[in-house]
DNA sequence: ACATCTGTTATATATATAATATAACAGATG
DNA sequence: CATCTGTTATATTATATATATAACAGATGT
């Protein structure tokens, strides 16, 4: 899979790099028991640190994306292990979107239009194709 | 207005502040032309320093929502100078939902779900009351 | 067997951010 | 004229981010 960052944001690299796993997985262009490559292949191929891929592993491991074996590797979990929608996630769901909302509501976009720019948003992520 | 701080989160104070004050403005609860506390007294009220209040306050300067002069002291703009909704923060409020919608689509929520959740969220922001 | 690749762990370092502390300045208030 | 205001400067502490180098133990391929 392509990975795209931009070392400039302030958006952490190991953070980056765990948007975009999950966006592949969300996609389908990464498939539930597909190979991610080993931390230092990757690292070597974006041209940072062993530590930061392994980093985005371990935490998307901690929360369930991905498994790690000694023999597959770093494999995405399959179907029936992703993670699911507990009231936790959706706790932490709604504290995320609560500040984005608010400030949306502020600059006067309406409840239509902020469902609609969701709705793509969904549609886009959902429709993307490989590579 | 009632500040409510986690000191213990990982979102920084400041950051807290900001949120908490756009979404008062949000729902009203702070009108424009209102008055908000001196950097010294919030900083006093709630048990922090003056330079994390100052931060919060500088920044939503910055981003337009409120005005500081050295005779009123510090306001929340009029309606007619609230931030806008530009192209720019646009892009900034789908970058903002992106890697949010792609984890809720890994975990399983629908399209119809996830409108009902912004939907509540965005009612609830704008029906909170005074106090 | 042996070299190689794997995730993992440990240490160390450099940089940036977050938060606090203390001090001072200049404009405005009463 | 004392007091409060936002603002600026400097310093310190703690934490987060990213890198670098090294080592260990399990697994792989020849």
């Amino acid at each position: 899979m392509m990975i795209e960052l931009d070392l400039q944001s302030e958006i952490p690299i190991y953070t980056q790099l765990m948007d975009q796993i999950i966006e592949g997985i969300a996609s389908g262009r990464l498939e539930p028991g597909e190979s991610l490559p080993s931390v230092r292949s990757l690292a070597s191929d974006i041209g940072i640190n062993l530590h930061t891929v392994n980093k985005a592993y371990t935490l998307l491991k901690q929360e369930g994306f991905i498994q790690i074996h000694r023999k597959k590797g770093v494999i995405v979990v399959q179907k029936e292990e992703m993670p699911q929608l507990t009231e936790q996630y959706l706790a932490k769901l709604s504290q995320q979107l609560r500040p984005v909302i608010a400030e949306s509501l502020c600059r006067g976009l309406s409840q239509e239009q902020l469902t609609e720019i969701i709705t793509r948003l969904y549609n886009d992520i959902q429709s993307q194709n490989k590579e």
